[in-house]
DNA sequence: TTATGGTTTAACTATTTGGTTAACAAAGAT
DNA sequence: ATCTTTGTTAACCAAATAGTTAAACCATAA
C-alpha cells in the first residue's frame, strides 16, 4: 500500500531543509521554525514525521555520514596499489566535498559535541575498516616499494591533507588573504598537488 | 588607582570560566548561567563585566586567537630554513595543543559559524603573514634544497598535518578503534614523524 | 563615624523555542 | 454517500534563557 494521501513528499522535503540547516548551523545553532520555513511546511509536520528535533537531526547526521562512508571504503578495501589509492581517493574526495562543503564540518562538529553518535553509526553496514589498508602498507613497505611507515599514521596524514582545508576554510582564506575564488582554484590544485607530495613522502 | 573594594579578581574568574565553557560548547552551546555556576559567581555579575554574552565570547575568542598566533608567527618569520621549521612547527604544535586540546576546534568552529569575526583578529598586532614563508620557500627551490612547490600549498599541508588530528579526534579515534591512551600516544610519535613525512617529501 | 561608590545578590521580565493539541482537510475504503 | 485514516494548520503551552533591576553589601576616604 503505497503511501497516498496528500503528501508531496513532505517527510523527503523536510528532511532536505533539516540537512541545510543543521549543517549549516549544526544542532544547536539550527532552529525547528527555521527548518519549517526553509521547507515552506508548518512546523507541527517536522515533530509529525520526526517527532522530536533530536530524531529529525539523527536522521540528517547518519545520512549525512553515509554519504562518506563509501568514499573512504573504496580507498581502504579495493585491490589497487598504495600509490593509485592515494591518487584516487585525492582526486575523487576534493572533487566530491566541493560540492558538499559543510559536510566534514558538519560531522567533526557534532561527533565532537557527542562523541557517542559514534557507536550509532558504527552499526551501519558500510561503516569503514583499516584492517586491509594496514595489511597493504605493511607488505608494499617489505618488498621495498614504499620507505617505511605505520599505515595507521599514514592513514591520519591523508585525511588531514584532504579534509582539513574543507573544515578551515574562513582560516585559511584568512591567513593566505584569499577569496572564494582562488580558494577554489587551490583547492583544484591539491586534487593532484596532494597526492604528488604524498607519494613523494613514502615512496622508495 | 588600583581595583579595590571586594572583588576577587571576578572578572578574571568569569573569562575563565567562559573560557572552559564555550571552548567545549561552542556560543550556540553555552549557556550564562552555566558559566556563572562554573565560576561560582552570581549570573548578573557576567553581564555587570562583560555587558552580554556576544561581548563575553568575543573576549574568550579573542584571547584564544592569542594564544595560537604566536605559535604561528614564530615558524613563519624566524631565520631558520625551512627544514628547520617544519620540526619545530610540528614539535612544538603538537606539544602546546596536547595541553589546550579544545583550542584549534573552537576557533575553526567559531570562524566557520560567524566568517566576519576573522576582520576583528586581523588587527591584533601579531597576525601572522606568509610573506616571508613564501619567498623563503621560492629561494629555497632555486638553490636546489627543495624540490619546486607552491609555498600556500605547503603551508597548507603543514598545518593541515599538524592540526586537524587535534579538530577530528572522535573521528580518528573511532576509525582507529582506539582510545585515550594510545590516540595520546599515536599523537606523541607524530611530533617527529609528521616532520620526517613533510621532510622527506619537499627535500630533494 | 559616616558618606561614597564600586560590587554582589535574588528576584524578576520579555522573548525564544521545542513541543502539543484540537479542529480541519482530503483521500481512499466501505 | 459516509466513514476512517492520514495529513495539515493555527493557536497554544511550558520551559529555558539572555538580560535587568532594586536593594543590600562592604571597603575606603573624608
Amino acid at each position: 500500500m503505497a503511501k497516498t494521501n496528500k503528501n508531496h513528499d513532505t517527510e523527503g522535503q523536510i528532511l532536505s531543509a533539516a540537512e541545510n540547516i543543521f549543517q549549516k548551523k549544526g544542532m544547536d545553532g539550527a532552529r525547528m521554525q527555521e527548518i519549517a520555513d526553509e521547507a515552506g511546511i508548518n512546523k507541527a509536520m517536522l515533530h509529525y514525521y520526526y517527532r522530536s528535533k533530536q530524531l529529525l537531526f539523527e536522521a540528517v547526521f547518519t545520512n549525512a555520514f553515509s554519504l562518506l562512508a563509501p568514499q573512504l571504503n573504496k580507498i581502504l578495501n579495493d585491490d589497487s596499489s598504495i600509490e593509485d589509492k592515494v591518487k584516487n581517493f585525492t582526486h575523487n574526495y576534493i572533487s566530491f566535498i566541493s560540492k558538499h562543503p559543510y559536510l566534514p564540518n558538519f560531522i567533526i562538529q557534532e561527533l565532537n559535541r557527542n562523541p557517542k553518535f559514534f557507536e550509532k553509526i558504527q552499526r551501519n553496514a558500510a561503516f569503514p575498516t583499516l584492517e586491509k589498508f594496514k595489511n597493504q602498507v605493511n607488505q608494499e613497505v617489505e618488498k621495498g616499494i614504499l620507505k617505511p611507515i605505520n599505515g595507521e599514521q599514514l592513514f591520519i596524514n591523508i585525511i588531514s591533507l584532504n579534509i582539513f582545508p574543507f573544515v578551515a576554510t574562513p582560516l585559511i582564506k584568512g591567513f593566505l588573504k584569499i577569496e572564494n575564488k582562488a580558494f577554489k582554484k587551490m583547492m583544484e590544485e591539491r586534487k593532484v598537488s596532494v597526492s604528488e607530495f604524498i607519494i613523494n613522502s613514502i615512496k622508495k
